[in-house]
DNA sequence: GACTCGAGTTACCGCAAGTAACATGCTAAT
DNA sequence: ATTAGCATGTTACTTGCGGTAACTCGAGTC
């Protein structure tokens, strides 16, 4: 019952918590986000319920597994981000960095933002809105707070820095999305396109001359 | 047997359709995305066998539904998209009708984008990835394609304007789900906001004195 | 009048989430 | 040594939903 005890016991726990972790996320990356919780626990050597004394229910599951995801991803774009390089050299950076990661582990990534797929229909998967939704926000607020934080934007520079967060981590997330699926172009061309983006190529761009309107 | 009564026969089922599809939509937008079958069904004043007659199944029901949202939404965006005026006008105009429609009718949105969401821990809902995608995509693709026929975009266009057209749309998209749930400011500031991002004032703002960095 | 055919129902299957109640073994105080 | 307590584990169950099979009913056709 003294501290010491107690600590080891805590930490027999936290080692089989993550030994679970590491099972669910094999039969996750294995399975797809369908995988049952008792395919979990099969794979982790023992059973449903003590997935559920560990975990409280599947969401929690996911919401651990996804954080340990989310975790590494934001640790690697707050690297890039913050490195010492011009504005532009820092934004290719990030961007990159976010491509490469959900390049090299796709299954990882579809599970933290499209839950449910694969798999014949009707198969419920785990549930997104509550899961996907935070790795953006995150990403969103992170950025945001960079932004603020190095930029100079007059007034109302706080909320214009949350608007550009989300509104920069929503197009990379999306083009990213599409680029992951029909690979039209290599990374590095995508990098380049959305930073150009960013600068203000969409405003620079001249009309094509024989199209409607003006 | 002939032509005319099958056509008769064939508006029947197209209209009972409609009215299930109604049916479905009151109750989605009621009891939210978890709603199950049962509950349409009874909705409808009948039962399940039919709601898997005319859909198939839960994904078929889940995809017609969306697919009336969808192609709703698409219409008023390209009204905007191509109405006759400068490009900032139009491009804030699109920005506006979409947050306009969000805000609108969030429960509609929140099905179409986040079908998983509220009721308890375990509410299976309808799955997402084959059908939130799906309108993000579509949105992309309309939008690069009017980038690809009206800017002189030089070589490469084509990919440019599709890397741009689904970038776009994932920030319009992420900026409206972020502001839709914290609505830290107005919908016309958000546009204004956004507007500016594309128009490079990210590229273009001064470093912050003291910041870290260069 | 028997026959088809589409709309509808009841009653069921399978399966996954989540829970209760029971078993077992380790530590610790008496 | 014995026994109380607690974490760890199991089996076996309930509940609820997606999906289907098999039957019923009613309307129009030869």
């Amino acid at each position: 019952m003294d501290t010491t005890q107690r600590t080891e016991q805590q930490r027999s726990a936290d080692r089989r918590r993550r030994e679970l972790l590491e099972a669910a996320d094999r039969v996750v990356l294995r399975d797809g986000p369908q995988a049952s919780m008792n395919a979990i626990a099969a794979e982790a050597g023992i059973t449903k319920p003590i997935l559920y004394r560990h975990f409280g229910d599947k969401g929690g599951l996911y919401a651990a597994l996804a954080k340990r995801h989310t975790d590494a991803l934001l640790d690697s774009l707050r690297a890039a981000l913050d490195a010492p390089a011009e504005r532009r050299e820092r934004v290719e950076a990030t961007l990159d960095t976010y491509l490469a990661a959900i390049e090299a582990r796709p299954q990882v990534y579809r599970f933290l933002m499209h839950p449910s797929e694969g798999g014949q229909p009707g198969d419920p998967g785990f549930d997104v809105g509550k899961h996907s939704a935070p790795l953006l926000r995150r990403m969103g607020e992170e950025l945001a707070q960079v932004i603020e934080e190095r930029l100079d934007l007059g007034p109302g520079s706080q909320q214009l820095a949350r608007v550009w967060g989300h509104g920069i981590v929503g197009m990379m997330h999306a083009a990213g999305d599409w680029w992951l699926g029909e690979r039209p172009c290599s990374r590095a061309e995508l990098v380049g396109s959305l930073a150009d983006l960013l600068w203000g190529r969409l405003a620079a761009a001249g009309d094509k001359i024989g199209g409607p309107g003006f």
